[in-house]
DNA sequence: TTTT
DNA sequence: TTTT
């Protein structure tokens, strides 16, 4: 049956990706994502509070991520809930919730590391921020290469 | 800092709601959801995957929910990933991800428990479906009590 | 430079897709959607506010509209704002806007015209509700064929 | 009957914000704000298209808007599509479709004209980058007042 | 455990 | 563990 399983997070990353080449050329990278939300309690002190996401990127966009993000990057993303479930040693029903992201979007100012030439005109094709969005069901081929980065 | 953390589901109900009513005139009912993705397999084959969810609402929401709700009902909700973290009785740090809903809409037909004499014209203010939007617009006038449903 | 044009709406059709069948085998389907909001204003009246939205859908989706969709269907649709503007004749500049659908999903009972024959295996992959998600950017290749609904 | 109308832009202004102070002590913000989208044609060449939106603050919004906002100012906006309808001079219907924001977050960079002294400590309250949400879970306590911004 |  |  039709279902809407929709995440949206902008956030800032609180490690470094975390990237993992498997077999079969496939890659996975996982970043951890704190969203800060700021509001005043009954006293009319401000309170922050933070809630960290587990993220999990596969494919193309682990490799975007693994190249352009790091710790403290601002960056919005979309994706979906999914869950694991697995018994424990103790025979105990346990659930890990992940975000896996469908496309994210890099935020603020250029990364440091981005493609941009040192007297490269501001209009350059090398966009300064980055924006993934390969929308990538299980089903669909992404065939991009490492030289066809999306900006 | 500033964050987004916003979750939007359209699923069925697992069960009926859970209701609890705890001291100082508080509500909290618990929901579980299902979202259902199909897609097709590399074979061809069709594939359901669904995604189990628990929601949480509190006030005059899960006070709607209680008394409109039931397994089965189709809802789409709007809220935000909240987890809990503690440590376990062998020292484990655990985290349990439930889903804040701050708005919720039932979907398709009239709930069998609608508050619709039968008789009663159809430009009753009984409208047929719940919209429970406890966010407002500056200009909206929340004055609402028990006895007076959104819908 | 990066950016989201996001729009996500629920509400019911207005009128029957209206679709045009275009030269090189392209398809286009034109959706009115009501989404309505009630809310109390001051006097405490019960208000219903309804906006209507002007849908367009391309190719397998607009297909799948002319068959599913009928006016009062209930959707939930997933898109990006998308303007045109040109000059009138008295030199005026103008602008129409649309919702440009990239995904949506049919809400509530199944359709009166679902293709589910009376005994028709419950794993049937005519499946009775319609969840359409293509998510196709003007760069993915759809080969979908009429044989190969969705659901 | 219930529906969703819901806008998420992340995108750069046009413009300085234009903001008009009306009778009664109502403000009102209109922004500009770009939201690009970039792609490769078939021929392989990246396209940038550029959607642009009219988006429009009330209250207290409006206000921050005014004070922290500026060209070029990149933010993250949830609102709801809001259209006008009027005749013209010839008779002819028109339309004129805005977002209205209910909720804004500043993205990027501190902005320039923050409200942070040098050698304020780092845990000021005068935080550095605005978020608006008017829409507030029912814990929280929205007792603003003018000069009690929300960062 | 839902829905179709 | 991020950000401000």
């Amino acid at each position: 049956m039709a279902g809407v399983n929709k995440v949206i997070l902008v956030g800032n990353l609180g490690a470094d990706p975390e990237v993992k080449y498997l077999e079969g050329d496939n890659v996975v990278a996982n970043l951890r994502l704190a969203t800060t939300e700021s509001y005043k309690d009954r006293s009319g002190n401000r309170v922050e509070q933070t809630e960290w996401h587990d993220l999990e990127l596969w494919g193309q966009q682990a490799k975007i991520a693994e190249q352009y993000l790091k710790k403290g990057s601002q960056i919005y993303v979309e994706g979906k809930i999914k869950s694991d479930t697995w018994q424990d040693e103790q025979g105990q029903n346990r659930k890990k919730v992940r975000i896996r992201v469908l496309s994210f979007t890099m935020l603020g100012g250029r990364p440091d590391n981005a493609p941009n030439a040192p007297n490269m005109p501001a209009t350059s094709t090398n966009a300064p921020k980055a924006s993934v969005q390969t929308s990538s069901g299980p089903e669909i081929d992404l065939s991009d290469t490492d030289d066809d980065l999306p900006f």
